[in-house]
DNA sequence: CTTCAACCTGGAGTGCGCTCCAGGTCAAGC
DNA sequence: GCTTGACCTGGAGCGCACTCCAGGTTGAAG
């Protein structure tokens, strides 16, 4: 049930590169990463659940900093779970209006394709 | 009607900083701008259109050096129009993409402050 | 026991897209 | 004529998020 997996299964699975996987442990953003007694990282299920919400931040556009503040605020412990809350909620409002500026841009270009549908 | 726009109007209306205009010129994305006697920018309103369109597709994460290969193509003449629109499409459907994985992304994260809402 | 792919570390390098700066020029309003 | 703010050039610098590298270690499979 509780999963180890190989740094390889985590890539897989999160979507990052090794190297990144490395990187966001670097800078404190994933912590506490487990190691074999040979030095090998072994994550965990939770880290992969970390993992997979790292990936919905970063591909919302989140800056790297701001995943450090929630993750270090999660760290914190139950008291902060506010402060995460709030965090979200404006990163949310910042991908609706993300999402509307893209539909509508989206629109634009569809609309200049068909200007040259209508050239032939 | 054919209108002469300053750098700091033509700013305004694109969005886009002086410096961005001037670095867009400087690596021929955008060609042959005018200058008045004194050597300063003028932009027309066909500068402006092509500013809108970088605009469009900035937005949508197209790369700078699609962008000039596009506009590259349009100096070339009507016989690019095919591949220009081949182009647009190709990113359309990359950004059509993109929408999908950011409102996906989205609804995790609603479902994520859903989950500290059930919490209090 | 050997092999070899996966993994380790610290640190340097990369790509992108601007952004800033110094040191000057231009032109509209007083 | 003077001031002042918008503008000019060439080039350096920056922030972000990785990505790559050298040189070494580990551990499962055969």
């Amino acid at each position: 049930m509780t999963g180890r997996h190989s740094p390889s299964e985590a890539a897989r699975r999160s979507g990052f590169s090794l190297d990144t996987l490395r990187y966001y442990e670097k800078i404190g953003l994933l912590a506490d990463v487990g190691r074999t007694s040979g030095g090998r990282r072994v994550f965990t299920d939770d880290d992969l659940s970390w993992l997979v919400l790292f990936r919905c931040l970063r591909d919302t556009g989140m800056p790297i900093a701001e995943m450090c503040r929630y993750a270090e605020l999660a760290r914190e412990g139950a008291h902060t779970a506010g402060e995460r809350r709030a965090l979200l909620e404006r990163h949310a409002q910042r991908v609706e209006e993300q999402m509307t500026l893209l539909q509508r841009q989206y629109d634009h270009l569809r609309e200049k394709i068909r200007f040259y549908d209508r050239l032939t």
